[in-house]
This record gives C-alpha cells, sequence and structure tokens, in this order.
RNA sequence: GCGGCUGUGGCGGAAUAGGCAGACGCGCUGGCUUCAGGUGCCAGUCCGGGUUCCCGGGUGGGGGUUCAAGUCCCUUCAGCCGCACCA
C-alpha cells in the first residue's frame, strides 16, 4: 500500500472535526494548560508559509500537553477589523463585512487543512457585535475610570489612508500599513491613558517568564529615566522649569532651550517677536521624522531680552528656542550642559555659547565629555570634588531644600492615540452633547452597531466615512435627553486584540466578556508564541489593558501572558521577506497538495532555529516527506500479526521483543530512550529542528536494524505531535487501540539512555590522534591502560615519555608527552 | 550614534557545563533494484596532499588564556533587526 497523504489527511481532519477532539473543557479537575499563538489578520490573499510556523510550534506544544494529561486550551480566531479589508472593499466595491467572512472563510479552510487541533467552536471574530460589544464595554470602563480622554494634539496623518496613526504605527516617517508619508496634523483624538501604567509595565516585566529580547524591547520603548526637575528663575518673572537626568551638573548650565511649542512663549514679549515666530511655523510644518532627519545640524534662535538664572551659580544665562527639544518630553525645555551633552556641545559651538567642564576626564575642546558617570566634579561649588553619584544625591536634596526642584522619574512612552478615521472598526460608544461634553452610552445599549453605509470611502478632510451619516450620528445625549452627535471615529486594530485571548476562556458569554469562573481557570495564558513586530504594538498594549482589568477586578491576575516566544520569518527561496511585490510567496495549498500536511508541518519545523529567520527551499521539503515516506514503509509492513515484527529480520541478531514500560526492543533500547529524551526536551526548548533530526536517525537506525511492533509504537507516539495525520494512520493500521494523540508522552529511564561502550578520543598534546571503545564509567587506570595499549597511540608515544594525563571521564584521554 | 543579534562545508543548519567540529536534511558522486521513472535501497561527500591507511589545515580576520577554544577574553571586519535630538 502507498502512502496516500491526501485520503489519509483527509479522513483524520474530518474525525477530528466531527468528533470535537481537541475541545478544551471548561470545569474541568485536570490542570490546565493555555497555548496561545497570535491570531491572524484574515487577509485576501490567504496564509502564505509563513503562518504555519509558529501555528505548528504551537500545536506540537499543545499537542504535547495533552499527552502529558492536561486539559488543555488551543484556540485561534480572527482580528478582522482593519484598513486592508477596507482598502479592498473600496476598490472592489464590496462591503468589509463580506470581505470579511470570505477571508475567514478561506483562513479558516487553510488552518484546517494543516490538522491543528486547535478549539474550532471557540473561535473569535473581532467584528462579530458579539464580540465588540465587549470590546467597546472595556472602553466605556476606560472612559470612566479618567484612562480614555479626548486632546486636541498633533497627530501623525496618514497622506493615503487619511487617517491618523499610533506612533506605533509610524516607521521611518511612512505608514507602516502602506508605505505612504506620514505628516504631523493637529487633531482632537481619544486617547488611553497607557503612561499611568508605565511603571509597573516596567516593573512587572520580573514576574514573567519572556524571552530578554522582548522585555529589553519593552524596557527601552517605555524608556523610563530618573533625574531631577528643576526650576530656573527668569527675567520675564516666570520660573522655567525643566528635566534632567544629570541634576549634578547644574554648575555647567550655561544656557537654556525650549522647544518652539513651549507654552510659556505665548506668554513672553521678546525683543525679536518675528524671528521666534517664524522658527516656529517652520518647526509645526516639519512631521517629527523631517524633524529628526534635520537632528545634524542644530538650529534655533536666541529669545532676546529673557534670561534665565541658574540657581546655583546665580549667573544670567541666554534661552533659546529650538526643535531639538521635543515638546512631548519631560518639561519641553531643558538646561543646556555643553560640556557633557553632545547635543548641547554642538548647539553651543554654532552659538558660540560658553562651555563649562564640570567633571573631569574628557577633553571638552573636542567634544562634550558624555561618558562621566564615574568621574569627580570640577568647578561645581558645594559638590565639587564629589563623585558623579554623590553629587547628584546632594543636589538633588539640596534642590529638593530650596523648593527649587524635586527627584522626578520620566518615561518615553506616550498615551495610545485610540481613534481612527476609518470605516471598519469598533465605533466608539461616546456621544458629544453640548451640554454635557463627551458623554458614555450606558452599557445596556451595547452593541453599538457599526451601521451600514453606501460609501466608506474616507474624505479629504480627514473624518470618519461614519461622519456623512446624519441619520445615524444623530442622537440624543443620555445624560440630559437633549440633541447629541454620535463619536464618528472608530477604534484602531489594537483594539480587538488587546483582550481577544480573555474570550476565549468563554466564547459564548453575553453577559461579561468571559465568566470570572472561567478566567480564573483558564488565565493567564501559560505560553504565548508570536512576533517581534508586535512587542510595542500589541503586547504591550494588551498588558496594560489587562492590567487595567485587573484594576477593576474582571481578571484574576495582573499579568495576561506566563511566558512569551517569538519565532523568525520565513524568508522566500531568494532570501527576501516574503511579499506579493517580489513574487517569492510560497502558498501552502500548493505545499499542501503537492507533499501533504504533515510533510508541509514537518518541514517548517525542520527548516532551521525557530528563533530566526530562514529562507524557504523547495528542494529541502522532499527530506521530510521521504521521513514520512520510511516510516510509511516501515509501519505498513509491520501488521498486527504479533510475529510479524519479527519474522521480516534477516538479522538474526534482534532480541525477543521487551516487555518493559516503553515496550521496546533491546536493539533499540537505548536509541529510543535517548528520543524520548531529546525530543521531549527539544520541544519544550523550542529546538523543533534537532527534534525531528532526532526522528530521522531514529527511523534511519530502524532501517538498519528492524524495529518490533513496540519501537514502532514508541516512534508513532513520538511522530504524532508534529505530523498528527500519518501517525494516526499508522497507529490504526498496526491496532494498538485509540488514537496516538490520546497517548500518554513516553517516560524515559536516564539509565536506558546511555550506551554500555563510548567511544573515547584520545589526544596527545591536545590533537586528536585516534579513538578507542571503553565500557561506560571506566576509571582513570582502566582507561589509561586501554590508551597506551592502543596500538597507534603507543607508536605515536614512541620513546616518549608521558609527562601529564588529563582524562574527562567518558570523554577523552589527553596525554602530554615530552 | 545607542541597544540587541548573527557570521561554521556547495546549501539549510548541528555541537548540555571549554573536551572527537560539521549531527540531521538538501544537493552532489558511485553502486544496486525496478527499469516507465523526477521511485526506492546501500555507500561516499569540510579542504589540501600522498590515496587500505596516513599527514597537514580548518568555525569572518588578528591576538590572547588553556593540556584542550566554534564555545572564554581583547581587538577588528561584515551583515541583520530594533530605537533614534527622550535632556
Amino acid at each position: 500500500m502507498k502512502y496516500e497523504f491526501q485520503s489519509i489527511e483527509k479522513k483524520w481532519q474530518s474525525r477530528w472535526e466531527s468528533e470535537k477532539a481537541f475541545a478544551a473543557v471548561n470545569g474541568s479537575s485536570l490542570p490546565k494548560f493555555y497555548a496561545l499563538i497570535e491570531f491572524p489578520y484574515p487577509s485576501g490573499d490567504g496564509l502564505h508559509m509563513g503562518h504555519p510556523r509558529p501555528y505548528t510550534a504551537m500545536d506540537i506544544i499543545a499537542r504535547k500537553r495533552r499527552m502529558q494529561g492536561y486539559n488543555v486550551l488551543f484556540p485561534m480566531g480572527f482580528d478582522a477589523f482593519g484598513l486592508p479589508t477596507e482598502n479592498y472593499a473600496i476598490k472592489n466595491k464590496i462591503h468589509p463585512s463580506v470581505v470579511t467572512r470570505r477571508n475567514i472563510k478561506r483562513f479558516s479552510d487553510q488552518l484546517k487543512m494543516l490538522g491543528y487541533s486547535f478549539d474550532w467552536d471557540r473561535c473569535v471574530d473581532t467584528t462579530d457585535p458579539k464580540y465588540y460589544k465587549w470590546t467597546q464595554w472595556i472602553f466605556l470602563k476606560l472612559f470612566e475610570k479618567g484612562l480614555a480622554y479626548k486632546a486636541l494634539i498633533p497627530v501623525n496623518w496618514c497622506t493615503s489612508c487619511k487617517c491618523v496613526l499610533a506612533n506605533e504605527e509610524v516607521v521611518d516617517g511612512e505608514c507602516e500599513r502602506c508605505g505612504a508619508p506620514v505628516v504631523r496634523r493637529e487633531k482632537s483624538q481619544w486617547m488611553l491613558k497607557i503612561t499611568e501604567y508605565a511603571q509597573r509595565l516596567v516593573d512587572d516585566l520580573d514576574s514573567v517568564d519572556f524571552i530578554e529580547r522582548v522585555k529589553t524591547q519593552q524596557r527601552n520603548w517605555i524608556g523610563r529615566s530618573v533625574g531631577a526637575e528643576v526650576d530656573f528663575a527668569t527675567t520675564a518673572g516666570d520660573t522655567l522649569r525643566v528635566f534632567t537626568t544629570r541634576p549634578d551638573t547644574l554648575f555647567g548650565a550655561t544656557y537654556m532651550v525650549m522647544s518652539p511649542e513651549h507654552a510659556l512663549l505665548q506668554k513672553w514679549s521678546p525683543g525679536n517677536p518675528g524671528e521666534i515666530k517664524a522658527y516656529q511655523d517652520a518647526a509645526a510644518k516639519k512631521s517629527d521624522f523631517e524633524r529628526t532627519e534635520m537632528a545634524k545640524d542644530k538650529s534655533g534662535v536666541e529669545i532676546k531680552g529673557i534670561r534665565a538664572v541658574n540657581p546655583v551659580t546665580g549667573g544670567e544665562i541666554p534661552i533659546y528656542i529650538s526643535d531639538y527639544v521635543l515638546a512631548s518630553y519631560g518639561t519641553g525645555a531643558i538646561m543646556a550642559v555643553p560640556g557633557h551633552d553632545q547635543r548641547d556641545w554642538e548647539f553651543a559651538k554654532k552659538f558660540a555659547l560658553p562651555i563649562v567642564e564640570v567633571v573631569k576626564g574628557g577633553d571638552i575642546e573636542k567634544e562634550a565629555f558624555e561618558d562621566c558617570d564615574t568621574g569627580i566634579m570640577v568647578n561645581s561649588g558645594f559638590i565639587t570634588g564629589l563623585p558623579v553619584e554623590d553629587a547628584k544625591k546632594k543636589i538633588t536634596k539640596w534642590l529638593a531644600d530650596e523648593k527649587l526642584g524635586e527627584e522626578k522619574v520620566n518615561f518615553k512612552l506616550r498615551d495610545w492615540v485610540f481613534s481612527r478615521q476609518r470605516y471598519w472598526g469598533e465605533p466608539i460608544p461616546i456621544v458629544h452633547c453640548e451640554k454635557c461634553g463627551y458623554v458614555p452610552l450606558p452599557e445596556s445599549e451595547l452593541p453599538l452597531l457599526l451601521p451600514d453605509v453606501e460609501n466608506y470611502e474616507t474624505t479629504e478632510t480627514g473624518e470618519s466615512p461614519l461622519a456623512s451619516m446624519p441619520e445615524w450620528t444623530a442622537t440624543v445625549c443620555p445624560k440630559c435627553g437633549g440633541p447629541a452627535q454620535r463619536e464618528t471615529d472608530t477604534m484602531p486594530q489594537w483594539a480587538g486584540s488587546s483582550w481577544y485571548f480573555l474570550r476565549y476562556a468563554d466564547t459564548g458569554n453575553d453577559t461579561a466578556l468571559a465568566s470570572r469562573e472561567a478566567l480564573d481557570y483558564w488565565t493567564p495564558v501559560d505560553w504565548y508564541n508570536g512576533g517581534m513586530e508586535h512587542t510595542t504594538l500589541h503586547l504591550l498594549y494588551s498588558r496594560f489593558w489587562h492590567k487595567f482589568l485587573y484594576d477593576i477586578g474582571v481578571v484574576p491576575t495582573p499579568e495576561p501572558y506566563m511566558k512569551r516566544t517569538s519565532h523568525g520569518f520565513i524568508l522566500g527561496e531568494d532570501g527576501q521577506k516574503m511579499s506579493k511585490s517580489r513574487g517569492n510567496v510560497i502558498n501552502p495549498d500548493e505545499i499542501i497538495s503537492e507533499y501533504g500536511a504533515d510533510t508541509s508541518r514537518l518541514y517548517v519545523m525542520f527548516i532551521g532555529d525557530f528563533e530566526k529567520t530562514a529562507p524557504w527551499s523547495s528542494k529541502a521539503v522532499k527530506g521530510c516527506k521521504r521521513l514520512l515516506d520510511r516510516i510509511w514503509n516501515l509501519a505498513e509492513t509491520n501488521t498486527a500479526d504479533d510475529s510479524a515484527s519479527g519474522s521480516s529480520s534477516s538479522t538474526g541478531s534482534r532480541a525477543a521483543e521487551s516487555t518493559g514500560a516503553c515496550e521496546c526492543s533491546a536493539a533499540h533500547e537505548t536509541a529510543i530512550h535517548k528520543a524520548i529524551k531529546k525530543v521531549g526536551a527539544d520541544i519544550e526548548n523550542l529546538k523543533f529542528n534537532t527534534a525531528i533530526a532526532t526522528l530521522m536517525s531514529l527511523v534511519n537506525d530502524f532501517y538498519a536494524t528492524p524495529p518490533t511492533r513496540g519501537d514502532i509504537k514508541v516512534l508513532l507516539t513520538l511522530l504524532s505531535p508534529f505530523a498528527p495525520h500519518i501517525a494516526e494512520e499508522l497507529w490504526e493500521i498496526q491496532g494498538f487501540g485509540g488514537s496516538a494523540a490520546s497517548q500518554p508522552w513516553p517516560d524515559y529511564d536516564e539509565s536506558k539512555t546511555l550506551d554500555a561502550m563510548l567511544e573515547i578520543a584520545i589526544q596527545i598534546g591536545g590533537k586528536l590522534k585516534g579513538t578507542v571503545m571503553a565500557p561506560i564509567g571506566s576509571g582513570d587506570d582502566d582507561l589509561l591502560s586501554i590508551v597506551v595499549s592502543d596500538e597507534k597511540i603507543s607508536r605515536l608515544i614512541g620513546g616518549g615519555k608521558i609527562v601529564r594525563t588529563i582524562i574527562v571521564k567518558n570523554k577523552l584521554v589527553n596525554l602530554i608527552v615530552s
């Protein structure tokens, strides 16, 4: 019989589906395991070969956990709101909901073809009103607690999407989605106060098992820095407050710089108003990206007629405006210490301002001496002579005592711009009332349905398509009953994905986002694998929402995910990132129809280190197909007849079938126990490639010495998480009873993983000269006598004298010969 | 500029805790089987030299520690990914 993967895979997939073979059980007494992967955006292109990599990995883990006796929740869903669908809908004149339904169907079919052990009954769709009701509900809670607010802010405006973007969505001054230039605009936007959680988002990273690069990237993004705020008196009468991480360098502050947007500038009447206005206007036109692009060349204008007073020296110093100071960080103004900050140094050189050394060690004629954390203070009054650390403490205390400043922690993290001027998103459940301001809809009116519109194209004015539907926007104020307008912006795509994993615990619930009981049992997620590109987006956002939900008593834990790992991309065959425009996209449908799902699964896992990028190779897939063919040949002829396994053996050396726990033969006992140990450990460490290599080696062994039924049984058990269809089919053919997927994960016996005889390397002077076989655990003396009695080695030693021997047990003998 | 990662055969990649570099797979070479084969099986395959066997070299480059270095230290080059005037 041939390995007919098409019919075999179809057979098992439909059986799994009809039997709901992988349903997670709420209310089970078993220990739970929650395995999560990032749900996909169902684009019109369908899956590409990058998707199966993380999915297969978690499927293997989920299947192994089931075999280990866990009640496993391994769900799938669709993050279906978003721009590409809307853009596609506009272009093809099809309603986004129709497009979404079609895409979800296609994705589901493709995923089912790969044999994933998802609990399909728990599938979620973020565009389903039953789902987004709770997204809106969370927004109302955020609003209620003052964490959602509307503000007029400069925003990133995508010139093509005609839509506001979050900072996280702007890449190199371009829209992350469409690549169009992003410019700056002032708009009134809904904002979420993620900054309120900045400290906890940093601190709690210590309590979770995330791979280090994820933690580092989140820490850098949040950007916590400790310093002080310091007040400078000015001749205008106002005090100018700055933030600095180096209060110890206060004696070196020889001028000040304010951002062009600083509020005090509107109040002051400097001697050169025209010049200042011109600079402000020029700065306002630039996008953030343009401003940073100009970074190399410092520009600025002095505010004539107004000076600041350095609080420690008492000296009057000039004040400038310059766009190298950002309005959005700290206080929007700085004290410039050109001796110890390169940016200030460049500015000071350009404007011929004094540069004072306050920490010894550098050459401030050449450049700012920045790397001075351990130096000694000079030219610094009462802190002269102190090490930097002590100087910091002393001056911070002095500032506080004199009421001139205080210790202060700042974050780079900004509040989250939460509104989008687009149609295909969750409507924000707020109305604008002339009398009452922004009024939340009562919970009973949720979900606020996204209305059907004739035309969902964006407008040049930058308003949401919903704004052109007066019959929808006109409503009554829930508070005073007067006329009011609905909010017409929608939520960003990140909204639905910020809490979807909670919904899986209790998908059908219509009285809560999920029951507390279900959340208590299933959350937190035990293992979450996803892309690095989401580290400062989805992963951070969802941690923020989760902490908020924890604070209001909805979820039982402060962190949503116990463990986070990340996979590398699969590149196209040309080593470039897969993309339609490059034409190097590998379509899973083709691979599945040519080689089958099991081979596809094996190959995406075998392709290379899971955590690194790896280029696709259509040739190399064959190796995995060959493995399955070889296993098929072994097990398909090894029928249920007890004696059959042995009768075909021609070696005659094979021992009788063992009756031990794992039922393996004496001939393969060591290899099998080694394989059980290695495959199990490799799965836990995401080393799927070497796990599969181990299976290949075992199969090679089985070809050299025919396996028994017991040997085959273990092989199929180990294979089952990787290639579940063929494993089940052969399991059935062999008549082992039950299913491969429901077998306990095999145990290994450490003592049986050890070879009786080991090859010992022999070195002379550290160079390999040969090997000998020796019994495991041989003592130093025994080993040495074996080595020196070796014909070749004794010849090489010749008349020399062994002056030293280094013996590493079970590994090598190194002889130093004089 | 800052932070992180990676450099190993023709290719993808292996190498617990410093201990035989190149597991496993692709490709390639040879043989056998079936020959309808683009199937299967067996053997070989880091490089160079003499060819049972042996000798020398080898993990981006240079230096060091060590009996022993892909692995540790210093230095240098190349590539990738984040962040980027955050005071």
